[in-house]
DNA sequence: ACAACTCCTTTCACATTTCAAGGAAAATCC
DNA sequence: GGATTTTCCTTGAAATGTGAAAGGAGTTGT
């Protein structure tokens, strides 16, 4: 399905999505035009979701990232997502899991203070365990 | 420092990275020079740290995902990071925290069978609790 | 051997980007 | 307050990239 070529375009775009259909078919040994017809059917073909962007998270207001596992004996977790959706600042991912409790909330806060007013709030949703990055190597 | 329209800008370009400039000027209400100037200098400020593609995982092959969080006893995180460097194709991130473990990890696999393996091998350097991705919603 | 298919290249018209020059408005300085 | 500087934008023109169409080479099936 994915051949050498196609994998190859894959990991210059992960690198850098912005690059021009004629540099990213250099690097590939195709024409410009080439590469584009092999990008354009990875993204019909659902394997290429989208393109984005890696925003310092830092430099934008919200340096406090962090985990949260959600814990609830409720059957209904409806107030617990609307609580997200009231949230959605602060909200990068809510992962439904099976293991450390029932979902893994992933947030960001521009600081202690507002992670703490949250942490409030949540609470009246769900119990929670709380755990804060402190870097990513 | 940031102003509206440069919100906007990093909005925009967070839903289609490959936008053209003059696009984006569109949806800003300015040129595409004046676009493209902005996002150059956002960039040179370090709040765009890049440009990438959004994969889908199952579709490459890496239908499992998971987090793992790692306890350790030992004084040396040496021997655990080095083992990651080993198993890069099945790591997306290793955050250090505080809080649940010394680290979250988070990885793809293609199947259980290699998560199995994986974590037979994990054993050797640290204790786990697995959690494993049911959905995102 | 021929037809059908896939995947590539070439060509060319058109769109976008880049670079330079210049103008308006705001900020700074005396 | 008025002159100067700075910032941020626009315009225009040249350079570069893209997309569509036509066609060629290699592969597969009959």
């Amino acid at each position: 399905m994915l051949d050498a070529t196609d994998k190859k375009i894959l990991e210059e775009l992960s690198k850098n999505a912005r690059i021009t259909m004629k540099e990213l078919g250099e690097k590939v040994h195709l024409t410009g035009q080439a590469a584009s017809s092999r990008v354009i059917k990875l993204e019909e073909e659902g394997i290429i979701e989208g393109y984005t962007i890696q925003l310092n998270e830092r430099k934008i207001g919200y340096p406090v990232h962090s985990f949260i596992n959600i814990y609830t004996k409720h059957i209904q977790h409806q107030p617990y997502l609307s609580f997200l959706g009231n949230q959605s600042e602060y909200i990068i991912n809510n992962y439904k899991i099976s293991g450390e409790g029932c979902y893994l909330l992933e947030c960001k806060f521009p600081s202690n203070e507002v992670l703490d007013h949250f942490l409030t709030q949540l609470n009246k949703y769900v119990n929670y365990k709380l755990s804060i990055v402190i870097n990513n190597k």
